[in-house]
RNA sequence: GCGGAUAUGCCGGAGUGGUCAAACGGGACAGACUCAAAAUCUGUUGGCUUAGUGCCUACAAAGGUUCGAAUCCUUUUAUCCGCACCA
């Protein structure tokens, strides 16, 4: 039968949109899931392939659910703040959010073509007022308390993007976005989220997170990197300069410091006869990149200064290094290079004293060391503390240094402060005035939303708000003098850190949600997304939760216990998807050449969702052959009755598939579907009850064709909303499926005779009389799969024919044969 | 350097202690149908051997545990990814 695909998919999803199946509300009675997937940026290019393979793996199990009677809420947004569509302005002289309404209108077009169960009326874009209203209600709300604040310091600069980045944004030293372009580092004052002060408990937190790949955890815990050290003060030129350690065992054995070269302080311990020199090196430093300075080699100079070791009192030379991090710890370290890598290199090149403070069983002398001792042993020229283990010592000396208020345990964390200013127009304006009299001045919660202009000009690259004088000049709130706005916009990062609570309530104007509505929904019962956002939204996702719940805004620590992460799919030829390879596969020509349902089918079965796949053409193509095969076994089996037989495989594939969409192992759901087609086409007649079960396992991944299947059965029913069917345990019977097996191996043994003797024309069978009745019913599957005549004897049959006495050959399960 | 993941037949990928020469799909080959092709259907697809058998070699490599391992343990190697001079 020829099948219209477009025609039946443009009916089925007008008819769920008028018939709004999909659109959920609060109820208290029935148990909800709530299944997202990660919102996209809505570029100018439409839908691409990862987007569908996004969203079918959402809605698949969606369907399910909806099915399985959860009230599922399934929410689909756009994250439409971006550098995209500003920079398609300035191209055309033109305003972001026409290219942005553009986009999404073409997006919600491509996404609807999907049949995916979305509930419209809940969508969320980022752009709109009334939507980045709140994002500047949580600023201010985090400047209340003191979790949004300015501060000078040194920050990343992209030239291309003509912005800052936030530390999760640079990826090597370069920009997420321009992997060529090595951001520069700046000194600017801008706005940070002081998200380190929850950088304890997002670390600590990770563990509870029980579905999230080990992955993500991984690089969450690399990323906000806690360690447990010692702050110790050290004396230089009479003033007390912290170092932070992990190792204050070593401290008989630090022989100089090391202040970060980039250190804002370091030219107070700089002396005057060492002030040239240390320019020099400044100098030569500032002309390398960050990207660089990673590769270079240890390289420092010698600051004029002596620092005063607190226990030995011994005075060691303070160099400047470029191997030290500024801004983590206290951006100065004590140098001990007998047992750091990294201090013995230095030492070796500015020939500076090596002491050896910890020996192993296999005896260390200074001459001898060719690299820096970092294991563990017992420690020497360490006044009382000789003998100790090394361990042990971390701890005596800690204590002993905190008695001596000469330092302290601590604990320190690679997290850094989120930089969300960013000097681009299209972005959430930051509600902040400047007034020359009272200073930094929030804009109060009734002035929300601060608007960007419609009426703008951009001038090259500049921001525009800038320039805008009916945007910058403002009252000030506090004493009504002349005062100007903030004209940095936000990291749309922002936007994304809280849009899953928005979807629980996405039209209150009255608040950012109503608490009710997400106490509800949430948590995220499953989240969906790709892997490269792991220590970027992924972090700063769980940061506003828990920023929100200690507003009162929510009772959750974690916004979802359940992340998926999908894989990659690549072009044909194995390399990632791109234009200039020109591999890249567009999701809507494949619905369009085969259908949306084929196209879902396929994506999920070529592997596990998480796992990277390539496309193939074959692939598709047999994906299709399968779909119309699915559709013309449907329509074409005799509705009569079951055999025992086909109930058995029905409720043992609905068992199944149940339990492998649930676990979303997708692909070996579709393969039990394509198993039980087979054999099920093997069957004269199947009632129409169990046709209806096959083609409810098959909605969720084929919706349009199941719709169609379902009407075209008499029914008047939306089939997406039906009852999913459980499997009757009682009906799997798993003798049967073995009496199948005995059958086929026995009709494997006649064809592989065969090829031995030749060709023939009739079998003779001769089976342990119990098991007479099974080859028996399997006489005509023997006779159609061999092409031989058939016959069939019990062993004990005196009259059966039996020319070579072969019957005396048969076992248990294993009957003999005999061909003529 | 640190951390995470992966390694199965021509290919993609199932398979976590025996029922595995290994699901399912692709490809290839052979056959049926057809004037022919496409579609569809059937079979074959590690080696040798054989009236349906038996044996050997196999699940990155090497060891080990076990009566028994693709599956468990140890080590090694390779690939991919993330972080990276974090003291």
């Amino acid at each position: 039968m020829e099948i219209d695909f477009s025609k039946i998919e443009k009916k089925w999803q007008k008819k769920w949109e008028d018939g709004k199946i999909f659109e959920v509300k609060e109820n208290p009675k029935k148990k909800k899931f709530y299944v997202l997937e990660m919102y996209p940026y809505p570029s100018g290019s439409g839908l691409h392939i990862g987007h569908a393979f996004n969203y079918t793996i959402g809605d698949i199990i969606a369907r399910m659910k909806i099915m399985q009677g959860f009230n599922v809420l399934h929410p689909m947004g756009f994250d439409s703040f971006g550098l995209p569509a500003e920079n398609a302005a300035i191209k055309a002289k033109s305003h972001p959010k026409i290219f942005t309404e553009e986009a999404i209108a073409n997006y919600i077009t491509q996404q609807k073509a999907l049949g995916i169960t979305y509930d419209w009326r809940r969508m969320v874009e980022t752009h709109k007022p009334d939507y980045y209203k709140w994002d500047q209600w949580i600023f201010l709300k985090m400047f209340e308390k003191g979790l949004a604040y300015k501060k000078k310091s040194s920050v990343n600069w992209c030239r291309m993007c003509g912005t800052v980045l936030a530390n999760e944004q640079v990826k090597n030293g370069a920009c997420w976005r321009h992997e060529d372009i090595n951001v520069e580092i700046k000194q600017l004052e801008q706005w940070f989220f002081k998200i380190t002060d929850y950088a304890d408990e997002l670390y600590e937190k990770i563990d509870t997170l029980e579905n999230w790949p080990d992955r993500i955890k991984a690089m969450q815990k690399n990323w906000i990197g806690k360690s447990h050290g010692t702050e110790i003060q050290f004396e230089i030129n009479g003033e007390k300069w912290p170092i932070f350690t992990t190792r204050p065992d070593t401290i008989f054995g630090v022989t100089f410091m090391v202040i970060s070269a980039q250190h804002p302080r370091l030219m107070e311990l700089v002396t005057n006869e060492q002030k040239k020199e240390v320019e020099k090196f400044l100098k030569k430093l500032k002309s390398t990149s960050e990207k660089e300075l990673a590769d270079l080699e240890k390289a420092g100079v010698f600051t004029g200064s002596y620092a005063i070791n607190p226990i030995t009192k011994e005075k060691v030379p303070v160099w400047a290094g470029n191997f030290v991090v500024a801004d983590y710890g206290a951006g100065m370290v004590m140098a001990v290079p007998a047992h750091d890598q990294r201090d013995f290199e230095f030492a070796e090149k500015y020939e500076i004293p090596v002491k050896i403070v910890i020996q192993p069983e296999e005896h260390l002398s200074p001459e001898r060391m060719t690299e820096a001792y970092t294991g563990s042993g017992k420690l020497v020229n360490s006044e009382g503390f000789d003998g100790l283990h090394n361990e042990e010592a971390k701890e005596h000396i800690a204590i002993y240094l905190k008695e001596k208020k000469l330092g302290k345990k601590v604990i320190n964390y690679k997290l850094r402060d989120w930089l969300i200013s960013r000097q681009r127009f299209w972005g959430t304006p930051i509600p902040i005035i400047y007034c020359d009299k009272c200073g930094i001045v929030p804009v109060p919660e009734k002035d929300l939303p601060v608007k960007l202009p419609d009426n703008i000009k951009f001038k090259s690259e500049k921001n525009p708000l800038i320039d805008n004088k009916e945007f910058v000049n403002v009252k000030c709130p506090k004493c009504k003098g002349n005062a100007k706005r903030e004209t940095d916009t936000m990291d749309t990062f922002v936007n994304s850190s809280w849009y899953f609570f928005r979807y629980c309530d996405a039209k209150n104007s009255k608040e950012i949600f109503e608490k009710k509505k997400t106490k509800y929904w949430m948590p995220i019962d499953l989240y969906i997304g790709g892997a490269e956002h792991a220590c970027m939204h992924l972090i700063y996702f769980r940061f506003y939760t828990k920023f929100l719940r200690d507003l009162g805004l929510t009772d959750l620590d974690e916004p979802t216990q359940n992340l998926f992460n999908q894989g990659m799919i690549h072009g044909e030829d194995g390399f990632v998807m791109s234009k200039s390879r020109g591999n890249v596969i567009d999701p809507l020509d494949v619905s369009k050449k085969y259908s949306a349902d084929t196209l879902r089918m396929f994506l999920v079965s070529v592997s596990s969702p998480d796992r990277d796949s390539s496309w193939s053409s074959t692939g598709i193509e047999s994906m299709h052959k399968f779909v119309n095969k699915f559709i013309n076994f449907v329509l074409e089996i005799k509705k009569g009755k079951s055999s025992e037989k086909a109930e058995s495989k029905i409720n043992k594939a609905i068992k199944e598939i149940t339990n492998d969409i649930e676990g979303m192992q997708y692909n070996l759901a579709i393969i039990k579907i394509r198993q039980l087609t087979d054999s099920l086409s093997e069957e004269k007649e199947i009632s129409k009850k169990d046709t209806e079960k096959i083609i409810k396992i098959i909605t969720p991944f084929c919706p349009h064709i199941a719709e169609e299947l379902w009407e075209k059965l008499g029914n008047k029913s939306f089939i997406s909303l039906e009852k999913w069917p459980v499997a009757d345990e009682k009906k799997i019977n798993e003798k049967l499926e073995e009496q199948e097996k005995a059958v086929e191996s026995l009709i494997g043994d006649i064809n592989n005779v065969l090829k031995i003797v030749g060709e023939k024309n009739k079998v003779s069978i001769y089976v342990i009389p119990k098991e007479k009745e099974i080859y028996e019913d399997a006489t005509e599957t023997i006779r159609k799969k061999t092409n031989l005549d058939v016959s069939i004897y019990s062993v004990n049959d005196k009259d059966k024919y039996d020319p070579e006495n072969k019957s005396k050959k048969a076992k248990l399960g294993k009957p003999a044969i005999y061909l003529e």
